[in-house]
RNA sequence: GGCUCGUUCGUCUAACGGCUAGGACGUAGCCUUCUCAAGGCUAAAAUAGGGGUUCAAUUCCCCUACGAGCUACCA
């Protein structure tokens, strides 16, 4: 009888505190289909008082890179995920990297062997076929090989389970291709194994995973049985699908989550469009913060279809986000693209200022606002526009009406003192001068605006004027007027 | 091909078996307006098809169609 595996905790704490896992492979950056698994277990975590847990899938020593698990650890803090234990903090239940747990696999590798449940084979690798299932046969379970791959026994039979989102899953061994490969080696196992093992050495209670998962959960059944282990619940999360309906992938468009903060989505959005996407609450409720989610969350309002990730959608809520970041969430985050692109900021007030006129704006920019620094280059002290001259007339206005109001417009805001350039300020003052002069509004304020900014498609000319002050408006005011 | 899962507006979704199938994003129109946005108002837009069960089906059951996932000595 395979021996109880020793557990940190006291027995009866099994089972009753929840503890769930993401399983990331450091094979590439943090994808987002891995941050909403992780940001599900999370929230399930949380709801339920429970521990959240990071673990290191690097059994492929391959394809798996250290600088791709910094990556994803990355990723999940600029996100605000927690974990309580994790490769780089550590735990009770530690290591958290599965190439430092080479030897709770042979020790299981070791158990199945010797109790028969398991072989090794020489077989040569399976071919991949297109028609119909190959079905692995042959004698080497009656050989008693020291080398080769080790495989699992498999017996004819109907696994079943229940999965909280989908309910009950029955799959017959058949259907698989008979005796599987659990490890090329005693040292050098398969995931199937040490997913297995760990979860099991873990004390993992949920597995909360993606629906590409589904399969594999009846060879890990299998596995858990052949090692005595308990069976951990299960659920399996609808996939995150691209425009053509098809698992999201690097081939559908970006998928690393830190590109999304440099195109400048914040993490609470993607947090809270990740958790609405494939659940909700029940009613019409779109908006929550991380805390809100961990409060509603439950699996069983897990939706059972996959769902398409809309960039759209999250621009939308990415708007909203913004909106409400304090002056210096929205500084940071305005730092962070100039940062990108490598420009220096000499005058992180003015930033704010012109950050502040922009806001709500953003949509008209490249999603997420890559061009945003560009479209703003107007609040840098001593910038000067290009100007055209054709640009500054106003559509319904001549050059000569516009070079005349020019004139008279900046001899008006000469008289203004400094510290009345402010947008409420500025503009009583230029729209009652507007008004008493008959002048149309167009004719002033769309050259007005062009000259201070040199864009035809900007915030308003008061709040530009206000953010820049009275010596730069004058001086490109001044210019505007003298190509004319 | 086989196995498994799925299917409500274009998209994300709501609806103890019971109002005119609701909301959001997007789209269109109008208002506002110096521009692009934002904001306000309005509109178009869905239960895949066919059978059952029931007084009553988006909801329960069956079949079909379609879609997706899996089908490795990757994870």
């Amino acid at each position: 009888k395979h021996a109880p595996h020793p557990s940190p905790l006291p027995e009866q704490e099994r089972g009753t505190h929840v503890r769930v896992r993401i399983a990331p492979s450091p094979t590439g950056n943090l994808h987002v289909g891995t941050a909403r698994t992780a940001i599900f277990n999370e929230l399930f975590a949380r709801h339920n008082n429970g521990s959240f847990i990071i673990r290191i899938e690097d059994t492929d020593s391959a394809r798996s890179k250290s600088e791709y698990e910094t990556s994803i650890l990355e990723g999940l803090t600029w996100l605000g995920i927690s974990w309580s234990e994790g490769p780089d903090i550590g735990g009770q239940y530690g290591p958290y990297r599965q190439s430092e747990r080479t030897p709770e696999y042979a020790k299981a590798l070791q158990t199945l062997l010797d109790t028969k449940k398991a072989y090794r084979c020489t077989c040569p690798a399976k071919e991949k076929s297109t028609g119909d299932i190959p079905v692995h046969s042959c004698a080497c379970d009656k050989a008693n090989n020291t080398t080769g791959v080790i495989r699992l026994k498999v017996t004819p039979e109907l696994v079943v389970f229940t999965d909280i989102i989908r309910g009950e899953i029955k799959v017959h061994t058949n259907s698989f291709g008979g005796d599987f490969v659990i490890a090329r080696d005693i040292h050098d196992p398969l995931f199937h194994l040490a997913v297995v093992c760990d979860d099991d050495a873990m004390a993992i209670t949920h597995v909360i995973r993606g629906e590409d998962h589904l399969h594999n959960t009846i060879k890990h059944i299998l596995i858990q049985r052949a090692l005595g282990y308990s069976q951990p619940i299960y659920a399996h999360l609808p996939l995150l699908l691209d425009e053509q309906r098809k698992k999201l992938s690097k081939r559908s468009g970006e998928t690393n989550v830190l590109a999304y903060r440099d195109m400048g989505f914040l993490p609470q959005t993607m947090v809270n469009y990740l958790a609405l996407l494939g659940w909700n609450n029940g009613d019409d409720r779109e908006y929550y913060t991380h805390e809100e989610l961990a409060e509603a969350f439950t699996l069983e309002r897990v939706q059972k279809s996959g769902a398409i990730f809309s960039m759209i959608k999250l621009s939308a809520m990415n708007k909203k986000y913004l909106a409400e970041l304090s002056d210096d969430e929205l500084l940071v985050w305005g730092l962070h693209h100039y940062d990108q692109k490598n420009i220096t900021v000499s005058d992180t007030t003015r930033l704010l200022a012109a950050l502040k006129t922009e806001l709500g704006r953003f949509a008209s920019y490249d999603v997420g606002g890559t061009d945003l620094c560009e479209a703003m280059n107007w609040h840098e002290k001593s910038w000067m526009p290009a100007l055209s001259a054709p640009s500054l007339v106003w559509k319904k206005s001549t050059p000569e009406a516009t070079r005349s109001i020019l004139t008279d417009l900046i001899s008006l805001l000469q008289e203004l003192p400094e510290r009345d350039f402010t947008k409420a300020t500025l503009e009583e003052y230029v729209m009652s001068w507007i008004d008493t002069n008959n002048h149309g509004r167009g004719d002033t304020l769309w050259p007005m605006r062009y000259a201070l900014t040199g864009r035809e498609h900007s915030p308003g000319p008061f709040e530009i004027a206000a953010v820049i002050g009275k010596e730069d408006a004058l001086r490109r005011l001044t210019l505007a007027h003298g190509i004319l």
